[in-house]
DNA sequence: GTCTATAAGGTGATAGAC
DNA sequence: GTCTATCACCTTATAGAC
């Protein structure tokens, strides 16, 4: 991974960086409606009008910028994950059960950062219902490049890949509501499951 | 099905169960904190006293009977349509169809009615998170039933059902966002799949 | 049971000093 | 760029007349 520009500090972010990454925390485990702008400049450490400041869109112009920077940073943490096995079985195993661990190790708190927005916005706002979208279609995209590795027709991998987000998401909203890791790891034995499928009728 | 007790009109619903279905599809649109009572009022031709004197408790005594009646309902209309159709791979396949076509025909508004309730509610509100979980496992223990008279090895009934709602879930996510139904498509075809490799290894 | 008025506090947004 | 004061509006909730 390459990084072109380094913000001056590691250690201190911006002011804007700051208010972009507390709301990211925020609307995740709040929602949209549910997040007010004057929690989010307590938690970035900065005042109401910097808000305005940066974002002069106010909320709505914030959310997506959220939406993008943290849906962006997850897909990466995923397609890092499958990644670091070279095995694609044993790669969705990984996958599945770091997913499972952390949402434990977070208390059910911290799952899909958009999925919840998503959801609330779809119907109500089109500007970030379109944001939700491309980060969704991003992460269906790098998945299928991922599964184009080891299977050979493209609509196979494809779906795969699709299918691969939607059981996660399934996964994650199953078990934040139950307070348990089985569905995750159900989810993951039949993405495995599938996949195992696809591979013996498609596979390189 | 039987009906034990029938309300006194059908046309004209008392107002208490005006106000948890007019509640229902607010809340499945705009979500817990994005809905507010004096619309619940309005919608469901009630004063804002009325809410008061059904639900002491308020707008979380009012979500979480919302939450039950919508969620026991969609549960029921599911397993209508797998119940409609003999073969398990057809059934399946309907269902995912008409899930399909219905998301279209409301313009992508009404899909799950507590998908986005649950992640909202999820890590704040116990109470909700609760009902939330309630609904989900009657819907997995409904599909699983189902899932046993196919499949002879109950573990893997239950990883279907399981994950059958957790690609729906998943999908309606997704399609939503996207505004279209591949989604939903793409998760019928892989419970397809799924259902076909366990019927091979544990079919009755 | 129905309806209205009001309380107490939070909301997004703006203006303008520094 | 930072900060504060303020606006108009909306929210949940309660009290009490009818």
């Amino acid at each position: 991974m390459v990084k072109v520009r380094q913000p001056e500090s590691a250690e201190t972010p911006d002011t804007r960086t700051r208010i972009i990454d507390a709301s990211s925390i925020l609307f995740r485990r709040g929602g949209y409606a549910g997040t007010g702008l004057k929690r989010i400049a307590t938690d970035a450490d900065a005042t109401f009008g910097s808000i305005y400041h940066f974002f002069p869109g106010g909320k709505e112009e914030l959310a997506a910028h959220a939406i993008r920077t943290s849906g962006e940073a997850y897909g990466q943490l995923v397609m890092t994950l499958l990644h670091a096995v070279a095995d694609p079985l044993d790669a969705l195993q990984h996958a599945f059960q770091v997913a499972a661990a952390d949402l434990e190790d977070a208390d059910y708190a911290d799952a899909c950062p958009i999925a919840g927005i998503a959801l609330e916005v779809a119907s109500s706002n089109q500007t970030l219902r379109v944001a939700t979208a491309e980060v969704f279609t991003g992460w269906v995209d790098a998945s299928t490049e991922w599964f184009d590795r080891w299977i050979q027709d493209p609509p196979t991998a494809r779906q795969l890949a699709q299918s691969m987000i939607m059981l996660l998401e399934g996964a994650f909203l199953l078990s934040r509501a139950l307070r348990d890791t089985e569905p995750v790891l159900a989810a993951g034995r039949s993405m495995i499951a599938l996949t195992q499928r696809a591979l013996a009728e498609h596979g390189r």
